[in-house]
DNA sequence: TCTGGGGTCCTAGGACCC
DNA sequence: TCTGGGGTCCTAGGACCC
């Protein structure tokens, strides 16, 4: 029988911490986005108080206060490492794992034994990766992913399920669609839960019980996927997700912003020296790179100027060198030519909240004499293929074996002196765009320095 | 004053081709 | 005056995920 695990690490930044501050178990602890400016992790205590994913910091500072709740930064350095010790963990019970995000993975258990043994199987997962890493884990098990991922949400919240939850038969499937809301189904977001909803379907049996035909009409063939998977037919494939079709590196300045050029040229050189190592990290080569960089999106009293460009290279690259060299001329050029910008042009990027063209308006060196304050920027690249095969050019003048062996010479004095120990002059030597993150724990997985030293008496 | 940072897929409509 | 038919590719935008 085909049978799909998956396991999700609950409220996993904040259990990460947890693991080297075990005295928060049981208390409210939240983790902080970049820049300290919203909450994106909450445990559960947290949870209770109403907090909510997103809710910027500033504003519920107070609340944070008065109900004693630990606050960290974000570290992502120890996230990933910790991510690293499920996954391998997990990896030993299935012949293949999908990870599918930093804090979760889907095991393929078919044909692994009945139904008892199954559930012991889950439970057994759950309860080694808890002890080896002291990260809480929930298990769902059933003939799809998406029912699976509907077992490991009752997982986590029934404790009498022993970390796993198994869908497998379908009176146990109906039980499980009737206690289900719809809105939680994965693959059902907030736009189609409304819609749903105008339909009177709230519960994910609701959902389930509609003909195929009608869903198909309403929506999309994704969302049809969504209802052949809570009716029991497997159909949703996970590609390979090491291999990224587009990279992007951006980030959020602290304070008003940044309206001074040269640092922002550091910022985006920066960027682009990210993702050109994240690029060769996955031994791809890139050809488009877009250029970004705007103002807050919530201040009312500044104009607001978006700037943003992107370039078509003629060969493939992965050298740090070409991709800042082509984002930084990008800033250039806009920085000076965005008092021309068309009013109306607000370029699609991947922001999360819309935003009103009415209010965009001529920016950098306009008649208002101010340079505009820039909040955020970043550098996207896009098109991307593997290194092994390069389609070159015929007027090519770069020679590109001598450049190979630079870019791996400087990648392996980099993985061994620590990132940026070699780096493009335009990146600059002291990080001037410096990040909020006064809450920030140690690398206790990481770094020598920070390892905790246990002491026998 | 202070509001994250990544990704994916699907679709409609326009450009362009014969 | 009358203004085809069929196809592909690209892109922006919308939806979703963590």
């Amino acid at each position: 029988m085909q049978l799909f695990a998956v396991a999700d690490c609950n409220n996993f930044y904040c259990s990460c911490e947890r693991v080297f501050h075990p005295e928060l178990v049981g208390k409210p602890v939240v983790v902080l986005s970049n820049n300290d400016g919203c909450v994106i992790a909450r445990s559960e205590e947290a949870k209770k108080l109403g907090l909510k994913m997103g809710d910027p910091f500033f504003q519920v500072r107070e609340l944070l206060e008065r109900e004693r709740v630990a606050v960290f930064s974000s570290n992502y350095t120890l996230y990933g490492s910790m991510s690293g010790r499920v996954m391998s963990l997990l990896s030993q019970y299935t012949p293949t794992l999908d990870v599918y995000s930093i804090d979760e993975a889907f095991l393929d258990l078919s044909d692994m034994g009945d139904s008892s043994y199954i559930k012991r199987y889950g439970e057994q997962i759950a309860s080694r990766v808890h002890k080896a890493t002291g990260i809480p884990i929930s298990v769902g098990i059933a003939p799809t992913k998406t029912l699976a991922k509907m077992g490991s949400k009752f997982a986590k919240k029934y404790k009498g399920y022993r970390g796993c939850c198994l869908i497998d038969t379908d009176e146990r499937r109906w039980k499980a669609l009737e206690l289900f809301p719809v809105e939680d189904v994965w693959g059902i977001g907030r736009r189609i839960a409304k819609q749903l909803a105008y339909y009177g379907i709230t519960t994910a049996a609701d959902f389930a019980r509609q003909k195929e035909s009608w869903v198909r009409g309403k929506f999309n063939v994704t969302t049809v996927r969504t209802w052949k998977e809570l009716n029991g037919e497997s159909c949703i494939v996970l590609d390979d997700m090491s291999q990224k079709k587009s990279i992007c590196t951006s980030r959020s300045f602290s304070g008003q912003g940044i309206s001074d050029l040269g640092i922002l040229e550091e910022a985006v050189a920066n960027f682009a020296a990210r993702c050109a190592s994240k690029l060769r990290r996955q031994h791809s080569c890139c050809q488009g790179i877009t250029m970004f960089a705007y103002t807050s999106l919530f201040r009312e009293d500044v104009p607001p100027c978006f700037l943003q460009q992107s370039v078509q290279l003629s060969v493939p690259t992965q050298d740090t060198a070409e991709i800042v060299r082509a984002a930084v001329e990008m800033l250039h050029e806009r920085f000076s030519s965005a008092s021309q910008m068309p009013s109306a042009s607000v370029p699609h990027l991947p922001w999360r909240k819309k935003v009103d063209n009415s209010r965009v308006e001529a920016g950098a060196g306009s008649t208002t004499g101010y340079a505009p304050l820039f909040k955020k920027a970043g550098v996207i690249i896009w098109n991307i293929t593997s290194a092994r095969v390069v389609q070159q050019d015929l007027f090519d003048t770069v020679d590109r074996s001598k450049q190979k062996a630079l870019l791996e010479a400087v990648d392996e004095i980099n993985r061994r002196n620590g990132h940026d120990t070699v780096r493009i002059a335009t990146q600059g030597t002291d990080v001037r765009f410096g990040l909020q993150h006064e809450y920030l724990s140690h690398q206790y997985t990481t770094n020598i320095d920070d390892v905790i030293v246990a002491k026998i008496k």
